[in-house]
DNA sequence: GCGCGGTGTCGAACCGCTTCGACGTCGCGT
DNA sequence: ACGCGACGTCGAAGCGGTTCGACACCGCGC
């Protein structure tokens, strides 16, 4: 447990600079001496001190998670960001450190404490007051949403403005007229969220283009929230025929709400889900979807991450494409 | 950036031990001296490195949180949880290292390489084959959950028994005689949960205890599997008269199928649920619930860690007492 | 007036690993 | 036969802290 690096070297008989070159690979040992060094690993069960290693290399293999724990929101699309992060950080051979996004002086300690080589910001606003201090950090950083300036950071997401057109396009072509966006909750929309603001956008642009009538209503989190979402929504556009629905956990009582005020779903009303697949699925009927591929985007996070530590490539922005599927929810208006 | 603890020591015109004394206060150092000390850290912006500090201390100020990051169960109560520990965690001036359940080498890695002060494991399993492990660590560990054998481990969990049997009699003094427990998936009782074990054996224990007529159906976490082990019950025990859920995922399609069936919630049939508070009040029908604690105990298991890290005080296991509230979804049995 | 204990500060020895320059050895070409 | 480069290994100097023993200085009691 307490062995060191002079343990495998005495054990092995060289000197602990070629256990180090046989570690690290940085140097060729011959064939001979590598086997008797790894064996000595073996046989005495060595690990390095990653203290230790973080002080002589100024690398940590640990990168920074910045998430939203908050419990309102999105709690499974969290959790399959956070899974993406933490699988795709172990096949750098990476660890992940957490940190509260109610935290921000987490990423400076973090960070100018030498903790992390790397970040990774979930939940980014248009002008996030967290950017410039990362900016002017050592460490890269990337940020899952697309604020107003990265100023040079790497950005990822998914392209919630194609997915906000693809949604209502695709209500659209099915001949529906009058639209509407439940979407975020109304404080994730003040906070001028990456996402919902791109949302809404995509959604405005594709209603306007398709010369679409569209009402949009933030939707709070919950039960009782969806409930009156819904029926603000019927009360300004009574006979609305298409419902895009961007919050996860108000969609079950959206449909359900749609029900209970007499419209049937597909048949009255269609709904698209902006959600991941299972969340889709999961319900009595299933939901036409685009899906939000969130352990996909935390797995392109940390590529881009070791991208910069590793190879320091330069900053990019990548946004992924929406794919929709379409399921049970939706059919063509009536008229 | 790149200040050390010797530009700080020139700066304030003293030795670096007495900065890190001033930092540390394991000394007395004058009120003069600290002033200028403490003066120069700020002007300077220096931030001690955590890696040269844990390998001269052998303290990391970092714990480890392994999770069941599967996006199957229980998603919210796990995230609070994972709030709980890590909140908890920065009151102690540490962070938290996030490992995935399905890693069970991780707790290895980051124990031997001396990345972290303590570790703290979610999920326990009554013979888990990660306690012999965590046995032979330099690091203490706590359990949220409770093995078999702890093993000299600290434990930390709901008392799910007496949960079970609270929810059991409170039902009972209500007059219902036949009752049924829809529980954890299959998958997760046949890992022999800790959590799902202990609330079975309550479970059974009230129900024989009160002389009632009780069945047990696993329940898969979707809309599908509260379905089907609602199904599975009413043909088992067609006027039963009160349920008990513990599955937070399929708690509202439970209550849901209930009525599509037919029996009016609560008039025909009484639902307990075993939830955090929210998850009970988000429903079309708030519902009586005994409370899972969750971000109560991953506060308590920092505790527990930072303790015997700390004043390396015993291990010890500390259960907490069931909370049942009591809202519309139980009445007394109508005979 | 002198020794004594307490207080505050310093110097130096680590902590365990990486990395760079140096060096010995060997096989090759000429 | 000799020089030279390539290859493999070593030694030692950090990396940036912590901590322990030493020591200077002070006021105190006798």
């Amino acid at each position: 447990m307490a062995t060191t690096i002079d343990d495998v070297a005495r054990a092995a008989g060289v000197s602990t600079s070629t256990v180090s070159y046989v570690l690290s690979g940085k140097r060729p040992i011959s064939a001979p001496t590598r086997q008797r060094v790894e064996r000595a690993i073996r046989d005495l069960g060595y690990r390095p001190h990653a203290g230790a290693r973080a002080l002589a290399s100024s690398r940590t293999n640990v990168l920074a998670l910045m998430a939203p724990l908050r419990v309102d929101v999105n709690v499974s699309v969290i959790m399959q960001f956070v899974t993406g992060v933490v699988t795709a950080a172990r096949a750098f051979d990476h660890d992940v450190l957490l940190l509260t996004a109610d935290e921000v002086a987490g990423m400076e300690r973090v960070a100018s404490g030498s903790m992390v080589d790397a970040l990774v910001m979930m939940d980014i606003e248009a002008d996030d007051p967290r950017i410039p201090v990362l900016v002017g950090l050592r460490q890269p950083a990337v940020l899952i949403g697309l604020p107003r300036d990265p100023e040079g950071l790497s950005c990822v997401d998914l392209d919630f403005e194609a997915a906000g057109r693809l949604a209502v396009r695709h209500l659209a072509r099915r001949g529906h007229r009058r639209v509407a966006l439940l979407g975020s909750p109304r404080a994730v929309l003040e906070r001028h969220t990456s996402y919902a603001d791109r949302m809404l956008r995509g959604f405005d642009q594709e209603v306007a283009g398709s010369g679409l009538e569209g009402v949009v209503e933030p939707c709070e989190s919950s039960m009782a929230g969806a409930v009156e979402a819904v029926d603000r929504v019927l009360e300004r556009l009574p006979d609305v025929t298409g419902v895009v629905v961007h919050n996860e956990v108000a969609l079950p009582w959206v449909v359900a709400t749609l029900r209970d005020r007499g419209r049937h779903v597909p048949d009255d009303v269609s709904v698209v889900a902006v959600c991941p697949p299972d969340v889709a699925t999961n319900q009595p009927l299933p939901l036409t979807s685009v899906d939000i591929p969130a352990h996909t985007i935390g797995k392109v996070a940390v590529e881009m991450a070791m991208a910069r530590v590793d190879r320091d490539e330069p900053a990019e922005t990548r946004l992924l494409a929406p794919v929709l599927v379409e399921r049970a929810s939706t059919a063509a208006a009536v008229r």
